[in-house]
DNA sequence: CCGATGGACTGATCCAGATCAGCAGGTCGT
DNA sequence: ACGACCTGCTGATCTGGATCAGTCCATCGG
């Protein structure tokens, strides 16, 4: 039901359209936090849509380290990509308890070949999570910390309104400051530190699995935090 | 004639399709180094595919800072991402003065619906794309200026060696310091500074618009280089 | 009840890379 | 033929954020 939400705010989907996405809805499966989903290298037969919780993509590298590319929550897809691409190139991890359902690589195929519009759609919705993962590579290769951070709390505080469960006083974030260092290209040490910083100064509060806009106006202008590519809805095709 | 090659790698095109795809080229243009193709915030009736130069796309911050997101190649997409999210969410600026096709929005939306596994085959070319702005991300967030620079020459190198212009040896590169450091996430001087590292020990030399390949195994070992994510191709459906 | 684990938080120190301030050669416009 | 400008290149200095080395809870399993 918010996979038909999502795509229709880009394509009015025809009832024959939603049929044949509800009909491709196949194994409702759940995965504990912290156990892969979806190990890099690993081929895949199937991408999921998630239900609920909170799942990360991010890619390993030789010394140890770890970028996360991106955070998905209800409504997002994941591993949509490597269905295309054969192999995955990033593992994918639950942050939280996370209910997923499981959609056939073959299935999908079949889908988008029979419903053109339908295809369409979802490219639309891969071409909105790049445009995030753009936006996420400025913000590590030219904002400073505490922008930074600003501008990814922000993000998600947007995207989850967008889905009903956040608003512009804030929203609950299962985030540990190490996930969040890792996906900001910080150390967890400097993560605390930015998140005082940004708290003593009135912008926002991270506290108890709860992120809280103290000053939403001071704080998108702080982060220089333009929403134009969260916002893209409405018909392209009448 | 090279995006036939390129998509044709993915899936097996059959007559019909490769009829839609020369259809739907329309008109050739040329546009002179440095002046901007398509600018931020932009809404686009057309998306290009270019033929010879080289581009790159960038968003620019509010500071005056940019971030370069991505080169372009002969054969690469210029804004087919645009063309969905209606609004370029991102500039392209031509690198060298570059030759480009123009493709109309409404061609292309028309041939994907007409053309299923068309569509398909484009999506796949962008989810390549994508896959490599993520490998970006992941280098600018997590490795240091010295192994960063190393793994954009190899992967530059990588893809032009697909379109047959470069080797293992090297290749001829348009790009000067200052557009690297604005893609690497650096300052021009240390571009400088890192590219005599790697030149002292043996590694890579970059000169007069030229990258040689000092020691291609050690430059991929030092870089941790996987060029998995370029190698994608082969038949998804049959 | 007690140890183990994981997350938030802090001070002290260090260093990769930024910034500032320049020089040298090439090319372009006038 | 003379600036003006761009690109490459360099030394000196400064700093944002990493690293190291902890403390202080809360929760959980036995």
């Amino acid at each position: 039901m918010p996979l038909v939400r999502k795509l229709g705010a880009f394509v009015a989907l025809s009832r024959a359209e939603i049929a044949v996405l509800e009909g491709l809805r196949k194994r409702r499966r759940t995965f504990v936090a912290g156990r892969d989903l979806v190990h890099q290298g690993q081929s895949d037969q199937a991408a999921y849509i998630l239900m609920s919780g909170w799942a990360c993509s991010y890619k390993d590298l030789a010394d140890g380290q770890r970028q996360i590319v991106d955070f998905q929550i209800p409504g997002d897809f994941l591993g949509l990509r490597s269905i295309l691409l054969h192999m995955s190139d990033h593992s994918i991890e639950p942050v939280t308890d996370i209910e997923v359902t499981e959609v056939l690589k073959a299935d999908l195929l079949t889908a988008f070949t029979q419903t053109p519009r339908l295809a369409l759609a979802i490219f639309w919705a891969a071409s909105r999570d790049e445009a995030m993962v753009v936006e996420h590579l400025v913000g590590v290769g030219r904002r400073d910390a505490a922008k930074r951070m600003a501008h990814f709390l922000l993000e998600l505080g947007a995207r989850l309104t967008l889905i009903g469960e956040g608003s512009k006083a804030g929203f609950e974030c299962p985030l540990t400051q190490y996930l969040m260092a890792d996906a900001l290209g910080l150390s967890a040490v400097h993560v605390n530190r930015v998140l005082r910083l940004l708290r003593e100064n009135g912008l926002l509060t991270f506290r108890d699995g709860y992120v809280t806009f103290d000053d939403y106006a001071g704080l998108t202008a702080f982060a220089d935090f333009d929403p134009t590519y969260l916002d893209q809805v409405g018909p392209l095709l009448q």
